[in-house]
DNA sequence: TCAATATTGTTTCAAATGAAACAGTTTCAA
DNA sequence: TTGAAACTGTTTCATTTGAAACAATATTGA
């Protein structure tokens, strides 16, 4: 069995360590700001993601995969979630002049409108909800998660080395 | 329009705010550790959600809903997982002796020395991934995570009072 | 020019997720 | 004891997501 209360030493490796729990944190943080969100948006006629498409769009339209490369995730997760958008009025799509595999996700009026209405409020509770920090804190927090963005982008080294000794 | 580039004062609440940007590299930090996850399991058998559910259950069981408490997401959602970890000889469930609604998630052998395998690598990985991070840093992301957390558990008294002045 | 290769977006499928309705069980107050 | 309310887990449905295969188009190099 192992020696959970190690007074000395750094011999945690096996329960806990300082990295798992940020990273715990992290995912908790995200799931509760994810929460808040999905409730804003109740009776607003949209779904997290769709607001989030809205964001990144424009009306001079903006190709998909340039969306799909900010919100990190595949082209074929958009799809769907345009034509929802598309079904509801707020985006349409254009075929690019220049490219014809390209397909520009254009903000129609009214969503443009919905933005105009949404955007502000969304980032004035967004401020609200991070009250816990002071203003210096929150700068402190986007730097440590800015340099631990730009470390993740950079693979591992060891992910190719295989196995050292475990000492 | 908005004048963007104020030199003095912090009037830039239309396009971006402190705020706005922490939460966004959280989001993008979580989708890269997220990433880094799935491609780890791949091979292993297991899918994300499915790794934490493991890592929450025990040989003695666990309560469903206790494991949905701390992966904070709903009852149902976790009922196809569980199913899908049973299909492959993970877990299993058992009735709660003491209260016939409860069903307990138990590992089995097989659960738990999977576990035992691909915890520690799992911890190690996360580990590296984060070498980014001085260890002070890492401690002072957690405490700002842990205090951000914290605050977002209480709600905000402002939803309910409605609108006040903007100025 | 032309064939090999890459890129863009869609389709298809499996899995995960959020929400509501539901059945079985427990708790609690009258 | 009984009936209302709360709790636990499942079912159902719509949406989101990841991955692979695919068609259409563009790019590249011979």
């Amino acid at each position: 069995m192992s020696l959970s209360t190690e007074p000395t030493g750094r011999q945690q490796s096996s329960e806990t360590t300082p990295e798992l729990e940020a990273y715990t944190l992290l995912r908790q943080v995200h799931s509760m700001l994810e929460t808040y969100n999905r409730y804003d948006l109740r009776g607003e006629d949209l779904t997290v993601p769709q607001f989030m498409i809205l964001n990144y769009a424009s009306r001079n339209g903006v190709p998909l995969s340039e969306i799909s490369a900010r919100m990190m995730c595949d082209n074929s997760n958009l799809t769907g979630i345009v034509d929802r958008l598309i079904a509801k009025g707020y985006v349409e799509r254009r075929p690019d002049p220049n490219d014809r595999r390209v397909s520009l996700i254009c903000l129609t009026e009214a969503g443009a409108e919905k933005l105009r209405n949404l955007r502000p409020r969304h980032h004035e509770r967004l401020r609200k909800r991070m009250r816990s920090l002071s203003e210096h804190e929150v700068q402190q927090l986007r730097e440590l998660l800015r340099s631990l963005y730009s470390g993740l982008l950079a693979p591992v080294e060891d992910d190719r080395k295989g196995q050292e000794t475990d000492g």
